[in-house]
DNA sequence: TGTCGCCGCTTACACCGTAAGCATGACTAG
DNA sequence: CTAGTCATGCTTACGGTGTAAGCGGCGACA
């Protein structure tokens, strides 16, 4: 560059590299326009810096999405042991709503949270960290639970909330930015008959059920299922 | 090229090149080592073939996707309307197994079916098909079932099937090959230290109940699950 | 005033998806 | 039999991606 500038310009880059920072703006970028369009270039842009600096903080790409995905989820344990776990079920319904939360929030990003391989066979989305599962089948074991059946809850629990929120955050992250370009729609194959007057032929209840099925009902319906499966549960304990 | 063959030499790739050969040999590709290692390169050269011969047949990797995912639901519609229908709970459970023998038969590419978006935004996964929708739907109300209680009853059962069975697609997908090199575990930042000690310290019923933990109860949790599903279903039903 | 280590930069490479156009063979009309 | 059409696969080329390897400068401490 002309003039050797002896301070850096420090427009846009306030803060230090970090990996705590790479993380955090990974996410956000995620959040924006999904994991798919997250490069190191694009991240190292943003961050005002050159792609190659931030290996000095993330091992690498795949290390990075492990990152984002620990962060999401290490606001779970920040206050979980605390006299929340007198009841079972209040905390069960609270650890429900947490990650609930963070689907919600970051639903772009949540389908990493539920994809991604856990980092033991054992441990299982969305609920992968050992402290949490410890926290989980400790808080059961203490107030009656077998072995097994804590086992088993945390397996159910973890199928329900990885179902329900998965589902909802595919929704919310769809109709948050589908930027996607209208797909060509040219030829090459597959002619494909005019869309609607197919779904009136072949599909007549769900043409003429669309309404219902695109109603939002999600923040009743994990409720009813949540509560479902705390009865199971109870069911199962006292036998 | 030297001697000009008259006849190519038709040495491996017997078949000619289609979509539904390509969608095909993709899924074998991605059963083998996951989707994302399948490129149109590679697949082109386990057809024999050029990259760019495959955008005859293929709009581009996102329709390939689209396709596989489609190929493998497609074996659902084909003979669901028959006698099957008589009884909705039988009817739920033939879905629900048939689908489960899609993700156990593929668990590396049920991921995909889970995650993509669907074509419109009141399809779930992974009951992504205008058809087998429609047959759900009618199978329901034409048995009493309410227009709400059957909209309820296919949201209830896709968060259902999508969380049992991506969860268990994500254990046998990572059993069946963690062929991902050891992830080179050097140095870079957070030493963590040594993770057996910790885990015996920071999580000790985790620790304790590891047997348990890997235990694989899939088949069973599946039905015991399905079950409780019904029952739901069926005690809302009847009120 | 060294000098040492961190931290970000530069360069380079292999690989990816895909746009655009060309070569070739098979099939059909005259 | 010849000429024309068309489907099919190949070639070339471009911009983008993750990342290995080494360099440079700058601040901190002796």
């Amino acid at each position: 560059m002309a003039g050797t500038p002896k301070k850096k310009p420090t427009g846009s880059h306030a803060r230090r590299l970090s990996r705590d920072l790479i993380v955090e703006t990974a996410l956000a970028q995620i959040d924006r326009a999904g994991a798919q369009s997250l490069s190191m270039r694009s991240l190292a842009q943003e961050l005002g810096v050159e792609a190659m600096s931030l290996y000095r903080h993330v091992h690498g790409r795949e290390d990075l999405l492990e990152g984002i995905v620990a962060s999401l989820m290490d606001d779970l344990v920040s206050d979980l042991d605390e006299e929340l776990a007198q009841h079972w079920q209040g905390f069960l319904q609270t650890v429900a709503h947490r990650v609930r939360r963070i689907a919600v929030e970051h639903p772009k990003a949540f389908p990493l949270v539920a994809t991604r391989h856990p980092a033991a066979p054992w441990l299982r989305p969305p609920l992968r960290s050992v402290e949490v599962v410890n926290t989980f089948l400790s808080t059961l074991i203490d107030q009656g639970f077998t072995d097994k059946q804590a086992v088993g809850a945390y397996r159910a629990f973890s199928s329900f909330l990885l179902g329900q929120l998965l589902l909802e955050a595919t929704v919310r992250g769809a109709e948050t930015g589908p930027v996607e370009e209208p797909l060509d729609e040219g030829d090459a194959d597959i002619p494909e008959g005019d869309g609607q007057t197919t779904l009136a032929d072949t599909a007549p209840e769900v043409r003429r059920l669309r309404p219902l099925l695109s109603e939002d009902r999600s923040d009743e319906e994990f409720e009813v299922s949540l509560e479902a499966l705390l009865d199971r549960l109870n069911r199962e304990l006292t036998q």
